[in-house]
DNA sequence: TCATTATTGATATAGTGTATCTCCCATGAC
DNA sequence: GTCATGGGAGATACACTATATCAATAATGA
């Protein structure tokens, strides 16, 4: 899990770069996602933000937030799952243009992991044959978790 | 584009062996699949069914059908997307155990390609170390392709 | 202080998909 | 041929995900 205090720090440092400010509503989705320290849904991030405080979070707005905090690269949102995660690169102070999840197709389930360079050329040479210019900079692998290939069994 | 008639017998057959009838209900949007050479979403399947003939196709049966020719095989349901589209194997007499898919993040467009083993196998070994025991059989890609990556500069 | 702009609240609505219950019809047993 | 059975389809309701829009409010700079 991301070091709370100093992501935190980042993501007010990266709004203030952004010309955005960073409210106590984005400061509390922000950080329903970096404790959940997984893959969490609008809704449950709302439903999380409303236990946590009284002052009650819409849904809407959490979506308005969520595409907020993305556009300042402080979360990815993964479209297989229909999910949103905290960037786990958010506090690494080099660059990381490559992000890839994989997400388990039975409980959705959700791992980062790091490909190598490799792999990822062959991905990118597959793409350009078939007329694509650039794979997305995230990945989103689907597969089985050990948990749920068993139980499908 | 798949050889229709081929196909389709195909698909009659895979039906008789797997227990269920192929109706004219399944053998139209099946049809429809085939016909479009595209990824399309449940609802535009509804909407070409009751394009082509009188007899209304509700978007609930498109659904219900959609999973049943899944289950045989005969279909792919793209979930970055959230379309569907035939199987580009269905009428191969060998084996195919992988399918890999591109698709725009703009455009929603979708290619079906073709990943080197060596690639797969990159893949496979990332998604073990994870904890995964297995990554899906149909890899579902996100991309850039030329049109959108240009209009997005 | 005031005007401007960013942010949030509130409501409506679209899109995608599942659950459930009923009815119909093809099939096979008799 | 008749009837029971079960698969298939119709119909309706509803859940979940997401966007659009407009009004209200808060923060900021002139």
């Amino acid at each position: 899990m991301l070091d709370y205090e100093k992501a935190m720090s980042i993501a007010e440092q990266k709004c203030l770069q952004g010309g955005i400010r960073f409210t106590q509503r984005r400061k509390q989705v922000l950080s329903v996602l970096i404790k959940a320290d997984a893959a969490l849904s609008a809704y449950e991030i709302a439903e999380q933000c409303n236990t946590d405080s009284k002052n009650k979070m819409p849904a809407m707005s959490v979506y308005r937030i969520l595409d907020l905090l993305q556009d300042q690269n402080l979360i990815h949102r993964l479209e297989i799952a229909n999910k949103y995660v905290s960037c786990s690169h958010m506090t690494c102070s080099h660059e990381h243009d490559q992000s890839q999840f994989l997400i388990c197709g039975g409980c959705r389930h959700v791992e980062e992991i790091y490909l190598s360079p490799d792999a990822v050329d062959a991905l990118q040479t597959a793409a350009s044959s078939a007329g694509f210019s650039a794979i997305s900079p995230q990945l989103e692998i689907k597969g089985w978790c050990a948990e749920c290939r068993q139980s499908n069994e």
